[in-house]
DNA sequence: TTTCCTTACGCCTATCGTAAGCATA
DNA sequence: TATGCTTACGATAGGCGTAAGGAAA
């Protein structure tokens, strides 16, 4: 096979033109470089170089080659490089997912934090149920995960308890409660819910349901939706009421819908930050360094 | 320096997360492999590799640097392929230059031809005078060139005279002589001229120049214009009559132009057919192959 | 005779293979 | 004990240098 050596050799020669002016650029005997010349040619099966009385000329072939030749060095130079630049974290991707991130100020200001730092490490970012996310995570789609549950068993996966948030109802503003300031649960045993759907392992969603038996009932769902925003849209249009985080208050302001504390039970749901820690890419610690400091 | 055996090497590793059967691919020792892969690892300064019980895993730089090895590798592999398709003339760049093309339909015949045959070539087409064409022959920055004259000096231009046309005298059709069947030059003695410009070198201006001193007079030039079309325009506009190739006859028929023959000189002029014979490009061989067939 | 590339031939060192070492399950 | 990577060390061959060869001006 052609090594990079020979492609060296023939750079020289066919920019100087001139065997024993290559060979000195190259620090190296001019019958050796010959022969590198020889062994070259032979192995592509082509001539590169005219030689006669008059010089080294490059021929047509030669002068095909030398563009390759430029360009594969050229390529070899910064691969090396990059993955210099990769095994630092300047370079690469950092593939995150989340539950709707709009609910977390915080969360985007690390984004934002994270890209103005590492300009040149491609942020991916997926919002995607937690579920979802944990299959993500342990299969190595994802490097860090914002999701509603302790994931459990994958003993390479780490948590941490983010935040606790307080859960709410949110209620049309033409229901009966929307003027009430706080909501008592056992009061909507009969009202018509709408929630996201049972995926197997969503702890959210079983959070939820629990919430509702402890106050007495098991909801009547009426619609499902997977995003949050499209519950509060069910809502907003008088399908039903909705229990969500209540960082969802804070990023879906509307005139149609009232979000109310709940009274009577202990009703709160974690967001916690998820790792793998075989994870051998230094952009998770870039990235929890800045995260630390913007919580 | 990186040889392409080590990213070889590595790209067996990497796609095998194994040494001993990467070694086996390689038909080589697995220490040995252990070897080359550390030695890769050294000169880039970056582990690539992530080796334990659990096995052997590919770092973040080890998978960007896995990508340049493929590019790197692909793209000399594509380089040879292209090298020795150059050599054999079946790609490539092929200049030719021109005097005006349009009059000679076997010359555009075999251009298209050229194109069936060897798609891969890039045909550059120039039409520029005969002088520059010459300049451009001379310093390699043509491969073919037809042309009105023999270039001369140059011992490493080559010519052939492809065919020898009459010259006629392209007049209004408004001229007082527009409808005769011939000529007589003689009697253009005071008649107002358009012509190409006295480039030094150009020939074809001072065969022109010559026939009209052996009908015992010099043209009284009122007009100049570089390009045979733009001749024939001015003389349908009535600016003069002008002295053209009859080639120019065939592809420049209009209703306000009529050519007649000349009578009492003997006046026509060459068209050549000129190359290098030190161009390496085994093209311009094809293309008169093509060529000859046309004519 | 000089210039410049190639051929001839011996040497050297980078790379390989064999064997031993070492850690893990 | 079996698996799998590394270290140790002797063997080898690909590539280099020196010297001679050959063609042209």
């Amino acid at each position: 096979m052609i090594e990079t050596r020979l492609l060296r050799q023939f750079i020289a020669v066919a920019e100087e033109l001139h065997f024993h002016k290559a060979a000195l650029r190259l620090h190296m005997a001019q019958p050796a470089l010959s022969q590198a010349i020889n062994r070259l040619e032979e192995k592509l099966g082509v001539a590169l170089l005219e030689r006669d009385r008059r010089g080294v000329r490059l021929l047509p072939a030669g002068a095909a080659f030398l563009e390759t030749a430029y360009t594969v060095l050229g390529q070899l130079q910064q691969g090396i490089e990059h993955a210099l630049q990769v095994s630092q974290g300047i370079k690469g991707t950092l593939t995150i997912t989340s539950v709707s991130i709009a609910g977390y100020p915080w969360l985007l200001d690390t984004l934002r934090q994270f890209r103005l730092a590492f300009p040149k490490v491609q942020l991916v970012i997926k919002e995607m149920p937690s579920a979802t996310q944990a299959k993500a995570l342990i299969g190595g789609d994802a490097d860090i995960a914002f999701l509603r549950y302790l994931p459990g068993q994958a003993d390479n996966i780490e948590s941490r308890l983010l935040l606790d948030e307080p859960i709410l109802m949110a209620l049309s503003v033409d229901h009966a409660n929307a003027h009430e300031a706080a909501i008592e649960l056992k009061d909507f045993a009969d009202a018509d819910f709408v929630f996201t759907p049972q995926v197997l392992g969503s702890g959210y969603h079983h959070q939820l349901i629990a919430l509702c038996e402890a106050a007495g009932f098991y909801p009547r769902v009426v619609q499902e939706a997977d995003q949050l925003h499209t519950l509060i849209g069910l809502v907003a249009c008088g399908f039903g009421v909705a229990l969500v985080p209540a960082s969802m208050a804070r990023s879906m302001s509307s005139d149609k819908v009232v979000f109310r504390p709940l009274t009577g039970v202990s009703s709160s749901i974690g967001l916690y930050l998820n790792w793998n820690t075989d994870n051998p890419s230094p952009l998770p610690g870039n990235f929890f360094a800045l995260l630390e400091r913007a919580l």
